[in-house]
DNA sequence: CGCTTATTGATACTTGGTATCAATAGGGTA
DNA sequence: TACCCTATTGATACCAAGTATCAATAAGCG
Protein backbone atom coordinates (compact mmCIF):
# COMPACT_ATOMS: atom_id res chain seq x y z
CA UNK A 1 0.00 0.00 0.00
CA UNK A 2 1.70 3.36 -0.82
CA UNK A 3 1.35 5.16 2.90
CA UNK A 4 3.79 8.01 1.86
CA UNK A 5 0.95 9.43 0.21
CA UNK A 6 -1.30 9.00 3.44
CA UNK A 7 -0.94 11.80 5.86
CA UNK A 8 -2.50 11.03 9.17
CA UNK A 9 -1.82 14.49 10.39
CA UNK A 10 -4.33 15.53 7.62
CA UNK A 11 -7.00 12.95 8.88
CA UNK A 12 -6.66 14.70 12.20
CA UNK A 13 -7.20 18.32 10.57
CA UNK A 14 -10.00 16.86 8.57
CA UNK A 15 -11.97 15.17 12.14
CA UNK A 16 -11.13 18.30 13.70
CA UNK A 17 -12.57 20.16 10.69
CA UNK A 18 -15.57 18.75 10.82
CA UNK A 19 -16.58 19.75 14.62
CA UNK A 20 -15.66 16.98 16.35
CA UNK A 21 -13.09 17.01 19.16
CA UNK A 22 -9.67 15.29 18.87
CA UNK A 23 -8.64 12.44 21.12
CA UNK A 24 -6.07 10.26 21.98
CA UNK A 25 -7.85 7.69 21.03
CA UNK A 26 -8.84 8.74 17.85
CA UNK A 27 -5.40 9.87 17.03
CA UNK A 28 -3.92 6.17 18.04
CA UNK A 29 -6.71 4.67 15.54
CA UNK A 30 -6.16 7.01 12.75
CA UNK A 31 -2.42 5.94 13.16
CA UNK A 32 -3.40 2.77 13.43
CA UNK A 33 -5.39 2.73 10.16
CA UNK A 34 -3.12 5.02 8.38
CA UNK A 35 -0.04 2.82 9.13
CA UNK A 36 -1.41 -0.56 8.35
CA UNK A 37 -0.08 -2.51 5.24
CA UNK A 38 -3.06 -4.43 5.32
CA UNK A 39 -6.91 -3.72 5.16
CA UNK A 40 -8.21 -3.93 8.76
CA UNK A 41 -11.03 -4.23 10.45
CA UNK A 42 -12.42 -2.57 13.11
CA UNK A 43 -12.33 -5.79 15.13
CA UNK A 44 -8.71 -5.98 14.00
CA UNK A 45 -7.78 -2.11 14.88
CA UNK A 46 -9.40 -3.07 17.90
CA UNK A 47 -6.78 -5.41 18.95
CA UNK A 48 -4.16 -3.45 17.90
CA UNK A 49 -5.25 -0.55 19.71
CA UNK A 50 -5.48 -2.22 22.99
CA UNK A 51 -1.56 -3.31 22.58
CA UNK A 52 -0.61 0.43 23.30
CA UNK A 53 -4.16 1.29 25.42
CA UNK A 54 -5.26 -1.45 26.97
CA UNK A 55 -8.94 0.08 27.80
CA UNK A 56 -9.65 1.22 24.82
CA UNK A 57 -13.44 -0.02 24.29
CA UNK A 58 -14.99 -1.75 21.34
CA UNK A 59 -17.73 0.21 20.47
CA UNK A 60 -15.04 3.66 20.69
CA UNK A 61 -13.24 1.69 17.79
CA UNK A 62 -16.20 0.99 15.71
CA UNK A 63 -17.26 4.31 16.21
CA UNK A 64 -14.14 5.74 15.10
CA UNK A 65 -14.26 3.53 12.04
CA UNK A 66 -17.87 4.83 11.14
CA UNK A 67 -16.58 8.65 11.14
CA UNK A 68 -13.26 7.79 9.14
CA UNK A 69 -15.94 6.53 6.40
CA UNK A 70 -18.54 8.98 6.56
CA UNK A 71 -15.37 11.23 6.38
CA UNK A 72 -14.50 9.56 3.57
CA UNK A 73 -10.93 9.20 5.16
CA UNK A 74 -10.96 4.73 4.51
CA UNK A 75 -13.00 2.65 2.36
CA UNK A 76 -14.86 -0.14 2.54
CA UNK A 77 -13.51 -3.34 0.80
CA UNK A 78 -16.10 -5.72 -0.38
CA UNK A 79 -16.04 -9.38 -0.82
CA UNK A 80 -12.64 -9.95 0.85
CA UNK A 81 -12.99 -11.91 4.33
CA UNK A 82 -16.63 -10.37 3.95
CA UNK A 83 -17.03 -7.03 3.74
CA UNK A 84 -15.56 -5.21 7.13
CA UNK A 85 -12.33 -4.45 6.20
CA UNK A 86 -11.09 -0.72 5.25
CA UNK A 87 -8.47 0.76 3.51
CA UNK A 88 -7.45 4.69 3.46
CA UNK A 89 -8.90 6.72 0.57
CA UNK A 90 -6.59 7.69 -1.67
CA UNK A 91 -9.01 10.32 -3.74
CA UNK A 92 -7.42 9.79 -7.43
CA UNK A 93 -6.78 5.88 -7.13
CA UNK A 94 -9.98 4.81 -6.81
CA UNK A 95 -9.59 1.54 -8.41
CA UNK A 96 -8.89 -1.06 -5.77
CA UNK A 97 -7.03 -4.39 -6.16
CA UNK A 98 -7.08 -6.76 -3.87
CA UNK A 99 -4.40 -9.69 -3.74
CA UNK A 100 -6.03 -12.79 -2.95
CA UNK A 101 -2.97 -14.39 -1.93
CA UNK A 102 -1.01 -11.72 0.40
CA UNK A 103 -3.97 -9.54 0.89
CA UNK A 104 -2.46 -6.72 0.20
CA UNK A 105 -4.66 -4.02 -1.54
CA UNK A 106 -2.95 -1.59 -4.62
CA UNK A 107 -3.89 1.61 -5.98
CA UNK A 108 -5.19 1.98 -9.44
CA UNK A 109 -5.26 5.43 -11.44
CA UNK A 110 -8.60 5.72 -11.07
CA UNK A 111 -9.42 7.86 -14.82
CA UNK A 112 -10.18 5.21 -16.77
CA UNK A 113 -13.10 4.65 -14.54
CA UNK A 114 -14.22 7.96 -14.53
CA UNK A 115 -14.12 7.80 -17.96
CA UNK A 116 -15.90 4.63 -18.19
CA UNK A 117 -18.49 6.33 -15.74
CA UNK A 118 -19.02 9.04 -18.45
CA UNK A 119 -19.81 6.40 -21.33
CA UNK A 120 -22.00 4.27 -19.17
CA UNK A 121 -24.06 7.20 -18.53
CA UNK A 122 -24.26 8.14 -21.77
CA UNK A 123 -25.63 4.88 -22.79
CA UNK A 124 -27.92 4.04 -20.41
CA UNK A 125 -29.49 7.69 -19.51
CA UNK A 126 -28.73 6.24 -15.37
CA UNK A 127 -27.05 9.73 -13.35
CA UNK A 128 -24.23 7.85 -11.72
CA UNK A 129 -23.28 9.76 -8.02
CA UNK A 130 -20.93 7.08 -7.03
CA UNK A 131 -19.67 3.53 -8.20
CA UNK A 132 -17.50 1.02 -6.50
CA UNK A 133 -14.94 -1.10 -8.49
CA UNK A 134 -12.69 -3.74 -6.90
CA UNK A 135 -10.52 -5.96 -8.85
CA UNK A 136 -9.18 -9.75 -7.07
CA UNK A 137 -6.36 -11.86 -8.10
CA UNK A 138 -2.63 -12.25 -8.00
CA UNK A 139 -0.33 -8.92 -7.60
CA UNK A 140 2.90 -9.02 -9.54
CA UNK A 141 5.05 -9.83 -6.54
CA UNK A 142 2.65 -13.21 -5.57
CA UNK A 143 2.58 -14.34 -9.54
CA UNK A 144 6.99 -14.06 -9.28
CA UNK A 145 6.77 -16.24 -5.90
CA UNK A 146 4.80 -18.63 -7.22
CA UNK B 1 -34.97 -6.16 -14.56
CA UNK B 2 -34.44 -8.03 -17.60
CA UNK B 3 -36.40 -10.91 -16.70
CA UNK B 4 -36.80 -12.17 -19.90
CA UNK B 5 -33.52 -13.56 -20.43
CA UNK B 6 -33.28 -15.42 -17.15
CA UNK B 7 -34.61 -18.75 -17.84
CA UNK B 8 -35.67 -20.87 -14.45
CA UNK B 9 -35.47 -24.17 -15.71
CA UNK B 10 -31.63 -23.38 -16.69
CA UNK B 11 -30.98 -23.09 -12.84
CA UNK B 12 -33.29 -26.07 -12.04
CA UNK B 13 -30.45 -27.96 -14.67
CA UNK B 14 -27.69 -26.35 -13.25
CA UNK B 15 -27.86 -27.35 -9.83
CA UNK B 16 -29.32 -30.82 -10.71
CA UNK B 17 -25.86 -30.92 -12.75
CA UNK B 18 -23.58 -29.37 -10.23
CA UNK B 19 -24.68 -33.02 -8.08
CA UNK B 20 -27.76 -31.67 -5.60
CA UNK B 21 -30.85 -32.82 -5.42
CA UNK B 22 -33.49 -30.91 -6.92
CA UNK B 23 -36.60 -30.02 -4.23
CA UNK B 24 -39.57 -28.70 -4.09
CA UNK B 25 -38.62 -26.11 -1.73
CA UNK B 26 -35.52 -25.06 -4.03
CA UNK B 27 -37.71 -25.09 -6.77
CA UNK B 28 -39.94 -22.26 -5.54
CA UNK B 29 -36.54 -20.15 -4.22
CA UNK B 30 -35.17 -19.97 -7.94
CA UNK B 31 -38.82 -19.17 -9.24
CA UNK B 32 -38.59 -16.32 -6.25
CA UNK B 33 -35.00 -15.12 -7.23
CA UNK B 34 -35.37 -15.57 -11.51
CA UNK B 35 -38.63 -13.64 -11.27
CA UNK B 36 -38.30 -10.03 -8.62
CA UNK B 37 -38.30 -7.26 -9.73
CA UNK B 38 -36.14 -6.30 -6.76
CA UNK B 39 -32.82 -7.43 -5.64
CA UNK B 40 -33.59 -9.87 -2.31
CA UNK B 41 -32.12 -10.73 0.29
CA UNK B 42 -32.21 -14.39 2.37
CA UNK B 43 -34.54 -12.82 4.97
CA UNK B 44 -36.73 -11.41 2.44
CA UNK B 45 -36.73 -14.56 -0.32
CA UNK B 46 -37.64 -16.46 2.93
CA UNK B 47 -40.69 -14.00 3.61
CA UNK B 48 -41.83 -14.71 0.28
CA UNK B 49 -41.52 -18.34 0.68
CA UNK B 50 -43.34 -18.95 3.65
CA UNK B 51 -46.60 -17.34 1.89
CA UNK B 52 -46.81 -20.17 -0.57
CA UNK B 53 -44.97 -22.51 1.69
CA UNK B 54 -45.59 -21.73 5.38
CA UNK B 55 -43.17 -24.50 6.46
CA UNK B 56 -40.14 -23.65 4.89
CA UNK B 57 -36.81 -23.37 7.24
CA UNK B 58 -34.92 -20.08 7.55
CA UNK B 59 -31.82 -22.18 7.15
CA UNK B 60 -32.96 -23.71 4.17
CA UNK B 61 -33.31 -20.41 2.43
CA UNK B 62 -29.82 -19.12 3.56
CA UNK B 63 -28.63 -22.35 2.21
CA UNK B 64 -29.98 -21.88 -1.53
CA UNK B 65 -28.68 -18.76 -1.45
CA UNK B 66 -25.34 -20.05 -0.77
CA UNK B 67 -25.57 -22.54 -3.00
CA UNK B 68 -26.45 -20.29 -5.92
CA UNK B 69 -24.09 -17.35 -5.23
CA UNK B 70 -21.70 -20.41 -5.42
CA UNK B 71 -23.30 -21.80 -8.38
CA UNK B 72 -22.98 -18.22 -9.88
CA UNK B 73 -26.45 -18.46 -10.45
CA UNK B 74 -27.68 -14.98 -8.35
CA UNK B 75 -24.81 -12.14 -7.77
CA UNK B 76 -24.34 -10.07 -4.11
CA UNK B 77 -24.98 -6.93 -4.23
CA UNK B 78 -22.41 -4.41 -1.99
CA UNK B 79 -23.39 -1.12 -0.59
CA UNK B 80 -27.02 -1.29 -0.95
CA UNK B 81 -29.01 -2.03 2.20
CA UNK B 82 -26.20 -3.21 3.42
CA UNK B 83 -24.61 -6.58 1.84
CA UNK B 84 -27.11 -9.11 2.06
CA UNK B 85 -28.88 -8.80 -1.61
CA UNK B 86 -28.62 -10.91 -4.78
CA UNK B 87 -29.67 -10.51 -8.35
CA UNK B 88 -29.76 -13.55 -10.77
CA UNK B 89 -26.47 -13.28 -12.59
CA UNK B 90 -26.54 -12.22 -16.54
CA UNK B 91 -22.50 -13.19 -17.82
CA UNK B 92 -22.35 -10.80 -20.35
CA UNK B 93 -23.68 -7.96 -18.42
CA UNK B 94 -21.61 -7.98 -15.14
CA UNK B 95 -21.98 -4.11 -14.84
CA UNK B 96 -24.72 -3.35 -12.31
CA UNK B 97 -26.09 -0.21 -11.82
CA UNK B 98 -28.76 0.19 -8.56
CA UNK B 99 -31.36 2.93 -8.53
CA UNK B 100 -30.96 5.04 -4.95
CA UNK B 101 -34.67 6.14 -5.57
CA UNK B 102 -36.41 2.87 -6.83
CA UNK B 103 -34.15 0.23 -5.82
CA UNK B 104 -34.28 -1.71 -9.42
CA UNK B 105 -30.96 -2.84 -10.77
CA UNK B 106 -30.04 -2.56 -14.26
CA UNK B 107 -27.43 -5.05 -15.92
CA UNK B 108 -25.15 -2.99 -18.13
CA UNK B 109 -23.07 -4.50 -21.14
CA UNK B 110 -19.75 -5.73 -19.75
CA UNK B 111 -17.43 -5.57 -22.59
CA UNK B 112 -16.06 -1.73 -21.35
CA UNK B 113 -15.08 -3.64 -18.36
CA UNK B 114 -13.31 -6.67 -19.79
CA UNK B 115 -11.26 -3.50 -21.49
CA UNK B 116 -10.54 -1.58 -18.61
CA UNK B 117 -9.28 -5.29 -16.79
CA UNK B 118 -7.02 -5.92 -19.55
CA UNK B 119 -5.90 -2.28 -19.72
CA UNK B 120 -5.16 -2.58 -15.80
CA UNK B 121 -3.51 -5.67 -15.90
CA UNK B 122 -0.95 -4.54 -18.38
CA UNK B 123 -0.14 -1.58 -16.77
CA UNK B 124 -0.29 -3.59 -13.04
CA UNK B 125 1.00 -6.83 -13.76
CA UNK B 126 -1.42 -7.88 -11.35
CA UNK B 127 -3.78 -11.32 -12.96
CA UNK B 128 -6.49 -10.26 -12.32
CA UNK B 129 -9.36 -13.10 -11.91
CA UNK B 130 -12.46 -11.89 -10.31
CA UNK B 131 -13.80 -8.10 -10.33
CA UNK B 132 -16.92 -6.12 -8.79
CA UNK B 133 -18.60 -3.17 -10.67
CA UNK B 134 -21.16 -1.68 -8.94
CA UNK B 135 -22.61 2.04 -9.90
CA UNK B 136 -25.51 3.78 -7.65
CA UNK B 137 -27.23 6.76 -8.58
CA UNK B 138 -30.46 7.74 -10.36
CA UNK B 139 -32.14 5.57 -13.01
CA UNK B 140 -33.64 7.56 -16.26
CA UNK B 141 -37.62 6.69 -14.80
CA UNK B 142 -36.69 8.12 -11.54
CA UNK B 143 -35.09 11.38 -13.15
CA UNK B 144 -38.19 11.95 -15.40
CA UNK B 145 -40.38 12.00 -12.56
CA UNK B 146 -38.25 13.75 -9.65
C1' DC C 1 -42.57 -50.65 -2.01
C1' DG C 2 -38.86 -50.07 0.92
C1' DC C 3 -33.91 -48.51 1.58
C1' DT C 4 -30.38 -45.20 1.64
C1' DT C 5 -28.94 -40.83 2.06
C1' DA C 6 -29.30 -35.86 0.95
C1' DT C 7 -32.15 -32.29 2.35
C1' DT C 8 -35.09 -30.02 5.52
C1' DG C 9 -36.89 -27.37 9.62
C1' DA C 10 -36.64 -26.16 14.45
C1' DT C 11 -33.60 -24.52 17.51
C1' DA C 12 -29.52 -23.02 19.65
C1' DC C 13 -25.62 -20.55 18.92
C1' DT C 14 -22.00 -17.26 17.03
C1' DT C 15 -20.48 -13.06 15.22
C1' DG C 16 -20.43 -8.33 13.76
C1' DG C 17 -22.29 -4.40 15.00
C1' DT C 18 -25.45 -0.91 17.82
C1' DA C 19 -27.79 1.41 21.96
C1' DT C 20 -27.45 2.92 26.64
C1' DC C 21 -25.62 5.46 30.21
C1' DA C 22 -22.63 6.70 33.97
C1' DA C 23 -17.73 8.09 34.08
C1' DT C 24 -14.05 10.61 31.85
C1' DA C 25 -11.43 14.05 29.56
C1' DG C 26 -11.10 18.17 25.94
C1' DG C 27 -10.73 22.74 25.80
C1' DG C 28 -12.63 27.28 26.62
C1' DT C 29 -13.05 30.78 30.29
C1' DA C 30 -12.08 33.21 34.60
C1' DT D 1 -4.19 27.07 37.14
C1' DA D 2 -8.75 25.66 38.42
C1' DC D 3 -13.46 25.22 36.96
C1' DC D 4 -17.23 24.16 34.02
C1' DC D 5 -19.66 22.36 30.17
C1' DT D 6 -20.30 18.94 27.06
C1' DA D 7 -18.53 15.56 23.63
C1' DT D 8 -16.40 11.34 23.95
C1' DT D 9 -15.46 7.09 26.14
C1' DG D 10 -15.86 2.25 28.00
C1' DA D 11 -18.59 -1.36 30.06
C1' DT D 12 -22.47 -3.68 29.33
C1' DA D 13 -26.55 -5.17 27.37
C1' DC D 14 -28.65 -5.79 23.29
C1' DC D 15 -29.86 -6.86 18.27
C1' DA D 16 -29.71 -8.96 13.66
C1' DA D 17 -27.60 -11.72 10.17
C1' DG D 18 -25.92 -15.81 9.46
C1' DT D 19 -24.19 -20.74 10.94
C1' DA D 20 -24.10 -25.38 13.36
C1' DT D 21 -26.68 -29.23 15.09
C1' DC D 22 -29.61 -32.98 14.72
C1' DA D 23 -33.84 -35.54 14.48
C1' DA D 24 -37.46 -35.83 10.94
C1' DT D 25 -38.54 -35.91 6.10
C1' DA D 26 -38.49 -36.84 1.23
C1' DA D 27 -35.68 -37.88 -3.38
C1' DG D 28 -34.35 -41.34 -6.16
C1' DC D 29 -32.91 -46.03 -6.86
C1' DG D 30 -33.27 -51.14 -6.82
Amino acid sequence: MPNNTINPEDWLTAVDESGFRVTTVQESLIDIFAHSEYPLSAEQAWEIARQSRPKTGRATVYRMVEKLEKLGLIRRLHGYQGCSHFVPTLPELMMLFICLSCGRADYLDSQPLNDLIQQSEHISGHHITDSRLQFFGACADCQQNA
